[in-house]
DNA sequence: GGATTGGTCAACCATTTGGTTGAATATGCG
DNA sequence: CGCATATTCAACCAAATGGTTGACCAATCC
């Protein structure tokens, strides 16, 4: 499922989807100009584009036989979300922030 | 080296390690304590704690024969502002990380 | 000194990851 | 139609990941 941290961090662990990443911020972009800075094959790039969408990074969509690539920054607001609130616990509300971890917590199945 | 945002991305994407800094997040520990919740070895926690370490998301200091683990968020708000750089979303606000609990995540009976 | 506790190391294993290549599947163009 | 373009699929591979177990070191207690 999208937005799960797992998946989201895992997606941003990996240097080449955040170089993709970049990317997109300035443009949607076709699967084949994305490859093109990058010296690995166009089905690696077409891989790593998959796991962005998994992760729900990215969305996909075809028009005519070309797919365009664009930043879904909802996935990214998720996980920075979590990270503030370890960066941020000083000021206050540790509680609501607690509450949350606890939610995150418990699933080590993701069912 | 820490706070290289691979090693900290990659960190973050296990939940067990994620688990890991979130009880970190109520107060300092010792590797024992921290592994016992955890339905795995010792020595598996022991390696996660090195990755967590590693990734300098965390600390750890020896007293006499016990390892104290203790929460280093700097390397979170590194990562935070990877995100920040090329994300719309503000530098943290406690409004939309409260409107992220009341509606991107399901509310359970018990929290 | 000897047993116990806290933690890591080393070897091992299964699974996942990130890449390759070559064939396959559209779609668009002359 | 026939060919080029855009992208994925499938098989394969090496390396990394996440876990296990048992041996090992270091500090503490009696």
């Amino acid at each position: 499922m999208p937005n799960d941290l797992d998946t989201v961090f895992a997606a941003l662990a990996d240097p080449t989807r955040r170089a993709i990443l970049a990317m997109l911020l300035e443009d949607d972009m076709a699967v084949t100009d994305v490859a093109e800075p990058f010296e690995m094959s166009l089905a690696a790039i077409s891989k790593h584009l998959v796991i962005l969408t998994k992760a729900g990074l990215i969305s996909q969509e075809k028009r005519g036989r070309v797919k365009w690539c664009k930043l879904e920054p909802d996935a990214l607001r998720t996980a920075s979300v979590w990270m503030q609130g370890f960066g941020q616990f000083e000021p206050v509300n540790l509680d609501a922030f607690e509450r949350f971890l606890e939610i995150e917590l418990p699933t080590p199945d993701e069912a």
